[in-house]
DNA sequence: CGGATTTGACCGCG
DNA sequence: CGCGGTCAAATCCG
């Protein structure tokens, strides 16, 4: 099942490139399209290359792929890896997640990559599609960068005193990259799009009050938390609020999906890798 | 007409 | 003093 899963990703990835290399082909007499896309490509096939080589690395087991949506949080200390037990479908398995343990200083800021998934959405790049409505209130050109910076902050600051903000800054050598930095989580009664939610009926329940996910585990346990924006399909950040609280998961998609955290809490932001279940 | 964006001015920090 | 972040008036847009 696993292998079935790592094998998807990987024709997934591989099927991206197909695409975007078709595209090239029929836009090649325009440049700044070439341009574009080139890069795009090129990460795609080195995704599959990543994926490939820890598929192999694993003898066909479960290993979350690395992906070019890498979440790359300001501080870090040694990635750890832990191991949770998921329980699907009837059948008990086990996948690694790979954590990395941000310090607590950085609990309110935190930067991922985001690669629009079309060279046709301009420069505006990723502004509105994490979930969350922006309200964008500066530009600046900065030192150095080729491109400039915009500045977010959350829709409901004024109604709700909502603290959350973003920059957007385009990446120099790859334009279909944009480095997301956030500052502060939501406060405000905007939940993330239903689509970016976990799974109706799943492992995931939102608090609208408190703007709140809940994890509920298979013995009863509870984790309360906030979704923090989407970053991709294969990425989510679980804030812990307190030790042996966790940001709800997500991902159950149309599944229900529970989640065993086999060890013991961390203060910080939690990243957590485990795509393979429910990318396509 | 109201909300969002643009953009030059302003401000604080190193 | 320069740079990055924010403000706010002007402008845009649905």
């Amino acid at each position: 099942m696993e292998s079935n899963a790592c094998a998807a990703a990987l024709l997934a990835e591989l099927s991206q490139a197909k695409e975007l290399l078709k595209e090239l082909e029929l836009n090649l007499h325009c440049l700044d399209l070439c341009k574009a896309l080139t890069p795009r490509i090129a990460s795609s096939i080195h995704n599959s290359f990543l994926m490939a080589e820890s598929f192999e690395a694993n003898n066909g087991h479960d290993r979350p792929p690395s992906s070019s949506l890498a979440l790359r949080p300001r501080t870090l200390s040694t990635p750890k890896r832990r191991y949770v037990r998921t329980s699907h479908a009837g059948s008990t398995v086990r996948m690694v997640m790979k954590l990395r343990i941000i310090c607590r200083k950085s609990l309110y800021s935190w930067r991922c990559q985001v690669r629009v998934s079309s060279v046709a959405r301009g420069v505006e790049g990723p502004g509105e599609d994490d979930g969350f409505t922006w309200r964008k209130y500066g530009q600046k050109e900065i030192l150095g960068a080729k491109y400039p910076r915009a500045y977010f902050r959350c829709t409901h600051r004024t109604s709700h005193g909502c603290p959350a903000k973003k920059q957007v800054q385009r990446s120099d050598d790859d334009p279909s990259v944009y480095d997301v930095t956030y500052h502060a989580n939501h406060t405000c009664l905007e939940q993330p799009r239903e689509e970016e939610k976990g799974g109706a009926g799943g492992a995931i329940q939102h608090d609208l009050g408190q703007s709140a996910a809940a994890l509920k585990l298979e013995g009863g346990e509870e984790f309360v938390g906030q979704i923090a924006p989407s970053f991709g399909p294969m990425e989510e950040q679980f804030v812990p609020v307190s030790p042996y609280q966790f940001w709800g998961f997500h991902g159950a998609e149309n599944s229900s999906l529970p989640i065993e955290f086999d060890g013991d809490g961390e203060v910080g932001p939690v990243n957590i890798w485990a795509g393979v279940e429910w990318m396509q």
